[in-house]
Parts: structure tokens; sequence; C-alpha cells
DNA sequence: GTAGCTGCAAATACTTTGCATAGAT
DNA sequence: ATCTATGCAAAGTATTTGCAGCTAC
């Protein structure tokens, strides 16, 4: 049986889930867009948008999988709702503009190291952890939207 | 007219907020409460446990004002719930257990300037950040129930 | 063939809002 | 007296779940 080069199905499969239709799309969604980060509904509009009509609670179950799986990883970026960004096993922290939302990713090895020493300290197993940073990115419409909002 | 020393009715007023029963009683929570985290459905709840009983509703738009107000600040951890806690101006970043909730706080000055220089690297003006560590902490209990969840 | 998946609709959890009444200054 | 706050109930968003039919293996 031969597969297309990028056929994600393997994926998907070795992690104890059926290939079907639905999760293939999403998977595929996640490693072929340029918004790394999509909450429930974005992942629902992006495929309706796409021909593809998949009800919002599948979505919703298969975001949860494939985060179990550790496909997917999840955040909250203050925002009281969801987003899932592809996991490529390489940990990394964000950087979100307060203006334009968006999102820039970055790790810093020395940060990291000194999370773990003060987790050790206080006697905690340390498991993840969770840095954002929240400001205003430098293109020139989040600036005067911010200055905007100062004034307001 | 005199107050109390300890009034918090002074604090609500300099807000430009109305001095009410319910702000005052829902200020002194967080003031008292050694539990310094909590959501809407906490202090609905330990209000009531107090004999008092104040409207969900109010309760949110009071933490939504105290919030803006600055007395209180509001994280999410992961949770998809909104908690507040008393803002006592010193920033600091948490330490949550995930076995039994706990939540430590701790302040890193080098963390910090790290976070900064980070953002300024990228072009970002730096507004805020959350820096949360997820572990299990060092209570004996806490690290069983780890143990039973890892074996699963 | 069968265990596991999907869609739908209903349920749940958290939070916000409209409106009439009550309260603070 | 006036402007604001509260309580209730209803609406809004985000997410989960029960169930009957469909699909991958």
């Amino acid at each position: 049986m031969h597969k297309p080069a990028s056929d994600n199905a393997q994926d998907i499969h070795s992690s104890g889930l059926k290939a079907t239709w639905p999760r293939i799309r999403i998977l595929r969604l996640f490693q072929q867009t340029t918004q790394r980060h999509l909450s429930a509904e974005d992942v629902y509009r992006s495929l309706l948008a796409d021909g593809e009509e998949i009800g919002l609670a599948t979505i919703y179950r298969v975001l949860t999988q494939f985060e179990q799986a550790r496909l997917l990883t999840r955040h909250y970026f203050e925002s009281g709702k969801a987003v899932y960004e592809l996991n490529e096993g390489q940990h990394h922290d964000h950087l979100v503009c307060m203006m334009c939302g968006r999102v820039e990713e970055f790790c810093d090895p020395e940060i990291e190291r000194l999370q773990q020493q003060i987790a050790e300290r206080r006697g905690f197993e340390l498991r993840e952890h969770a840095l954002s940073l929240y400001g205003v990115c430098s293109n020139p419409a989040c600036q005067a939207k911010a200055r905007a909002e100062s004034r307001g």
C-alpha cells in the first residue's frame, strides 16, 4: 500500500486513532496554515472556507484527542478561549501583540534554566510552564492603535 | 466622619466607585482570605458561607471593576476560567501544583530582565507578561497522586 | 463485523447584559 | 435628588455529552 509523502494519516494512526477524514483535514490545516495558533472556531471556519463542513463538536473532540496524543499543544493567552498549535517537539514561549493578536515564538535557554532552579528550590517537580509576553508589536498600525487607546 | 483603621471603603471610593456593601465584602475577602486566588464562583461561595448572599452577576461586575481599578489582577492558569488576586503593587509570577491546585508566588529579577530584552530585540513594547510554572509540589499526597496518574 | 467515529441537538460551564428596584452621596 | 449599584432572569459564548447512524480497519 503506497502513501503520499506528506500523508499525516500515519501520525494519527500511530496515536491509536483512526485516520478519518475530519482528523486528516484538521491536522493538515495545522501543518499548512501560516497562522500557527488556531481556536476551535478558527479551525471550523477555515475548513468551511475550504469546502469542508465538519461539525464543531467533532472539531472540539479531535483537538482534545490530538492534544492528548501530543500532536498539538493548547494555550489560553489570557483570552478565555483555547488555541492550539502544532507540537513540533521543540518547546517555546510566546510574545503576543495586544493590538493585532499576532503571536511570535521564542525560546531562551537561560530563562528555562532559571525556571527549573526556582521550582527545585521550592520542592516542586516541574512538569511544564507557560510564559507569555504581551505588548505592542512594531507594526505602525498597532502603535497608533495603542496610542489611541491610552488617550481613550 | 470617622472610619475604622482597616476600612477598605476608601480604596473603593478612590477608584471612583461607590463604597457599597457587596464591594466592601468582596474586597475584604481578598484582603483576609488565606487562599489568594479566587474565581467568581469561589467568591460567591465564600461569602455565602459567611452569610452574605450576593448575586453572582454582581460579583462578576465587581471583579471586573476592581480589575480595571487595579485593586485586583486577573489570571487564567490554563483552566479556562478566570481567577483574581489582590494587587499589592509588586509584580510576581506563579508556581502551580497540578495535583492540589496550590499556588506559590515568586519573582525573579533576572527572568524579568531577560524578558524585557527578548521583547526589545523583536521590536515589541512590553506591557505585561504571565509566567506560570506547573508541577507537583512537595506534599507527599500530591506526589502519590502524580505517581498514580502516570501509571494510568 | 465491530469498535470506534461523526453529526446533531441538547446540556453544561462561565460570563455578560437588560431592566426594574434599591442605595450611596 | 441624582446618579449608580444590585438582583434577577435571560442571553451569550465556549465547550461537552448522549445518542443514532456511519466508517475505518
